[in-house]
Order: structure tokens, then sequence, then C-alpha cells
DNA sequence: CGACGTGTAAC
DNA sequence: CCTTTTACACGTCG
């Protein structure tokens, strides 16, 4: 049967969610900040409305620059991830009705399989997205853009083409002309320092690439890599639309002052703990890993890790940070940290869950 | 093979 | 001036 897929992406998503609970700041230009606590304006922009776009402020740059670049009308609010994700949750809870299968990409993002649903119909499929539209708006009050195609890749890139509110399907007959003439760059997946290397072998556009020497790709690439890239350059894309379990948790944070005291860092990741731990518990999880996170005054990252006895006590975790940091310090004498963070990864799931069945039988059967 | 650290990518 | 969180691939080591 035909293969569809839908990638569904809310709108300016946390800049929406902020613009419906305070009607007064309806219509103007918002810009949603990470501040990191160093000083007045120090921190990045997680999300920019249109409005605020159109000033040429974007993610991921510094508060300070979007406020030079902003009007009077510009409203800057601080990013608040709790209120966002029971948002979210409520709109992905409504979206599992709507498939086969459900894959929460990010808090903002979905691949929907609605291959059973649609009976292998691209009309039906349409359908199916014009009613997901419509339940989200008047449940929420909020937009989205779709996109359908093949598979996850090409949903991906169709939804990528009409924002905000758009609605974009890419069927099979349509990839080639769809993904021939763009730049291999613009390739979802494909990001700086790979279409950097692409340039410098002369490949251009996903045509360039997909009819590249295989061998030649696989000299720079390795073999795995080399095959997915030329795939990709098709348009093609094998991945399934799973269900996604956490793999790892973690909490970074910004220190006040760069620092390589023990004592000023250990007590920025006791504060992040208490965030792990609140999710530790809610996913009714343990984990054996525990990473620590270092981010130096040049801003490279570095991290340590260590593997131990099962548990779901984020006190051990706290311990096992505390002997990798001095580690740490120990192995670089002479360096500060700006940031740090811990993670717990390789995670257990204790209670049984409906999601779990198909995780556990998945991984076991690898 | 598991553990560990880094690089790349995306949001 | 420079945030946060997650995933995954790969090289290396024991």
């Amino acid at each position: 049967m035909q293969r569809i897929v839908m990638h569904m992406d809310l709108d300016s998503f946390y800049a929406a969610v902020e613009e419906k609970r305070r009607p007064e700041i309806r219509g103007r230009p918002i810009v949603i900040c990470v501040f990191s606590g160093r000083s007045a304006d120090s921190g990045a922009v997680a999300t920019a409305n249109y409005r605020a776009r159109g000033f040429g402020i974007k993610s991921g740059m510094p508060i300070a620059m979007a406020k030079r670049l902003a009007d009077g009308e510009t409203v800057f609010l601080r990013y608040d991830i709790d209120f966002y994700r029971e948002v979210s949750d409520r709109i992905m809870g409504m979206l599992e009705e709507d498939c086969d299968v459900l894959e929460q990409a990010s808090i903002d993002e979905a691949y929907l399989d609605v291959s059973r649903k649609s009976m292998g119909s691209w009309e039906n499929a349409e359908q199916i997205a014009m009613a997901i539209k419509r339940k989200i708006r008047e449940t929420e009050d909020l937009t989205c853009s779709i996109g359908i195609g093949p598979n996850k890749l090409m949903a991906k890139m169709a939804g990528k083409t009409k924002k905000p509110d758009g609605l974009t399907a890419v069927k099979d007959e349509d990839v080639g002309k769809f993904i021939s003439g763009m730049d291999a760059g613009k390739i979802h997946g494909i990001g700086a320092k790979t279409a950097e290397a692409l340039n410098s072998m002369g490949i251009r556009t996903a045509g360039d690439l997909a009819k590249f020497s295989p061998l030649a790709l696989e000299q720079k690439f390795g073999k795995n890599k080399a095959r997915l890239l030329q795939e990709k350059a098709q348009g093609r894309d094998e991945s399934p639309v799973e269900e996604r379990v956490p793999q790892q948790i973690s909490r970074i944070g910004t220190l006040r002052q760069d620092t390589r005291d023990v004592d000023e860092i250990f007590e920025k990741l006791k504060e992040l703990a208490a965030g792990l731990e609140t999710r530790i518990r809610k996913k009714n999880v343990s984990f054996r890993t525990v990473s620590i996170i270092a981010i130096d005054t040049g801003l490279e990252m570095q991290t340590r890790s260590e593997t131990i006895a099962e548990t779901g006590d984020v006190n051990a975790a706290l311990e096992t940070a505390k002997s990798l940091l001095h580690k740490f310090l120990s192995d670089n004498p002479d360096r500060r940290l700006r940031r740090a963070g811990i993670r717990v990864s390789n995670l257990v799931y204790k209670k049984e869950q409906k999601s779990l069945g198909d995780f556990a039988t998945r991984y076991f059967m690898r």
C-alpha cells in the first residue's frame, strides 16, 4: 500500500501561545527569550513571531541584538517551558486519533503515519490534514503548517514550503521535480558542515548529489552516511514513523560568572538536578549513566560520564556528578566554566506503560 | 560488545 | 554577544 506520512509544525509556537494567553499583546511583534541571568539582557532568543522576524530577529540570536533590531511595539517575554509543554501535550494527545502512528519530534512538531487511516489515498490524507488544522484552531486557537509526503523527509520538507498555516502535499511522482534543483544544504539533515564539505566537492544541488560518484562520497563520509546522503538527495527515506521514548534527560544552566570553583559549580548542578528529579519521577524511570556537561569560557563543550548501578535516586546522580566534576577540573587545570549541566541516560522504564510495550519489543528484537 | 567522548544536526 | 534539549553516528579503548 501507498505509504503516506504527515509532518505537523505549530507556527511560531511559543510566541503564538503567549499571544493567546495575553490578549493585550495580540498583533504585536513578540520575542520569546531565554534569559541567562548574567546581565540584564544576556541570553538568547527562543522564538519570534512573524512580525518580529520582519525586523530580522531570529531564534538563537542574542537578546541584546534582538532589542537593537526591534521597534517600540515589540514585546520581550520570558520563556515558560512548563506552560508550553502543557499546551503541546493537549495538542499531541488530539493527534493520536488522526493517525496510525504518532511520533512527537519536538515540543511543536510531530510526524503522523496516516497510510492506513487514509487508505493510501492522497485526497483522504489532505482531508485528515484539514481536519487536524481545524481542530487545533478551534480548541487552542493556534495555526500549524502541515506537509504530506511518501516518507518523513518529504513530509517535513513539503511542510516547510508554505508557512504559516500551510498545507502542502508532495506525491511520489512529484518528488523528483520538488527536490532535484534544491540546494543540497536545504535538505533536512544536511547542516552547515556537511553542506560545506559537499560544496568543496563541487556538489551544489540535490541533483548533483544524487548523481555523484558513490565511491567518492564514501571516501569523504563513510559508507553509511554516503548512502543516506544520496537517498535524501532523491527524496527517499525509509525510516519509520515510531513513537519516541526519551533516551536521556539533561539540564544545563549558565553560571553567574566564569569559575572553576567546585562548590560554586556543584551548587548549580544541585539546582539543575531538581529539574531532573521532577521529570524522572513523572516518567518513572531509573538510570545507569550519569554525565556532567562542561562549557568553558571559549564555549567549548566537553562531557564526562560514568555508568553506575541502576538507580532512580537523583542524589546518587549528584554524587557521581561531583566526582566527575573533580576529575574534570583536575584534568583541565586552567579551564574555567561558563555553563554546566547534568545528564542521566541508559534509562530504564519502570512502570508498564502503553507506550513501552512497543519500545521493548523493538528494542529486544534487534 | 559496552562504555566513553566528540561531532553533527535540529528545535 | 554567545540558550536549551535531544538524538544519533562514529572512533577508540578495554
